[in-house]
DNA sequence: ACCTGAACACCGTTCAAGT
DNA sequence: ACCTGAACACCGTTCAAGT
């Protein structure tokens, strides 16, 4: 099965003297002057849920009118276009820890914690859309001092602003954005890629493209032998191990900082 | 002007009773004859060159048999589609590594400057192929137990022997696999991504869309103060960091795994 | 004000036909 | 054996026209 929807016509025969709109309710649609006006917000959060269901490959910006019961042509009075639409859609999910009660806006219980709320919140996106996040992690950010997967200003914001209360120098405070960041991108783009992320449906995979033990056998001994080790998922607990190490690399790095600061003449 | 090639019959008035051979000529292309014939490498190496130059987006098959001198439709005696010419072009430049020389196959002066070569060799590919190298990233791999951007058998099989020579019990060599996979992704996508790589030609780009500085300082203080700060360049320093203390916590994990297989009756 | 029809310049891919 | 022409079912996007 494609990926294309049914045709809800094909089902029975339809009175060729019915208008369009009566047509239509046979159809089970809204008729137009029922169903809600068109928004660039509705268009996206019908991006993600499309890209969610099928995979962005499968989003067209016709398919995309469809599932919004509208034309293609109507989308663009509200997106300039697919890329920037597919834009929206990595900053709409990244905005979705905005309403994650567990992510906070200020520490309250030192950095630490204020950072692993964080990291967690972006994993908990990353998880809850696996096929849009490597749109978060490879669409080049729209300024150089965004960095993915964390790419909206509100978010930068808030990390700078949450550390520099903790007490972090700028200094300090930019260090750690970069590591963070990094350290964001490698493990959850792993971790969603291993789900299988970027294809469309699964319906295309087939899993018949394994290379065969025969030939993994010739040459690749250590691979043959570690096969199971290495399809062994240990996705969650990694990423809490590496948050740690992140968080004590950070901690170390700050004495050095603040070292640093009270003057270079100490012994 | 746009990623289209420029159409060089545009240029004067050609002959109508020239045959098509003598028009390719007056082209200056090489007569069916006298041109090497198509290959799947030839295919995977011109599109290679074609990403770099033009950018992931613009590949079309169309254009890459144009580039070819050929029309699209002979490329399917070679390559079976689009998305498995972007597989292919993802494993050949991974596979670069193996023509170069700071890159080794086995340990000679411990596992250390093993990784560390082959960690500088990944990313010497990262940096000459920066359009492609998403590719490398976000592609699933062909199996689950291979994990980008260390995606192909070969170099899973180099890693895994490298460290099993080195001593690495195999418990120990998943786990470094897992950790070093992650750090390059991490590392290596952020720095293409800022090198502006995802989107095509620089052409569409014309920096127009950073935020102004007025709507920056509205709300969003610390980003506004620290722009210039975030902006800074500090990749390679970076990676040589991140590198070192990737390699620290994997010598740490190399004295847990050794002491716990002595047997865990130890004081 | 909001949406659609028709059109344009593209796509990937198949297959019978040419040399 | 290797490539092409013609065709099919799609794309994104523009714009005049409809309601």
């Amino acid at each position: 099965m494609s990926g294309r929807p049914p045709d809800a016509d094909s089902s029975g025969p339809v009175d060729p003297t019915d208008v369009d709109a009566d047509q239509a309710l046979v159809r089970g649609e809204d008729p137009p002057s029922r169903r809600e006006p068109l928004s660039r917000e509705r268009i996206v959060d019908s991006a993600v849920d499309y890209i969610d269901a099928h995979g962005l490959p499968s989003l067209t910006m016709r398919r995309l009118g469809q599932e919004l019961g509208v034309e293609a042509m109507a989308l663009y009075r509200y997106v300039p276009g697919r890329e920037d639409l597919l834009d929206a859609v990595a900053g709409s999910v990244i905005n979705e820890m905005e309403h994650d009660d567990e992510v906070v806006d200020q520490p309250h219980d030192g950095w630490q914690d204020f950072l692993q709320r964080l990291a967690h919140g972006v994993r908990r996106v990353a998880l809850r859309h696996p096929k849009v996040f490597p749109l978060v992690a490879s669409r080049p950010p729209e300024a150089p001092w965004l960095r993915p997967p964390l790419r909206s200003l509100d978010w930068v914001e808030t990390f700078l602003a949450g550390l520099h209360a903790a007490g972090f120098s700028d200094r300090a405070a930019v260090s750690a954005y970069r590591s963070f960041t990094g350290f964001l991108l490698g493990h959850l783009l792993l971790e969603v890629a291993n789900l299988g992320a970027d294809l469309g449906p699964l319906d295309v995979i087939e899993d018949a493209e394994e290379p065969s033990p025969r030939e993994l056998s010739a040459g690749y001994t250590h691979v043959a032998r570690l096969r199971g080790m290495l399809s062994e998922d240990h996705a969650a607990e990694e990423f809490e191990e590496a948050l740690e190490e992140l968080l004590d690399r950070i901690a170390l790095m700050l004495q050095l900082d603040a070292r640093a600061d009270e003057g270079p003449a100490s012994p």
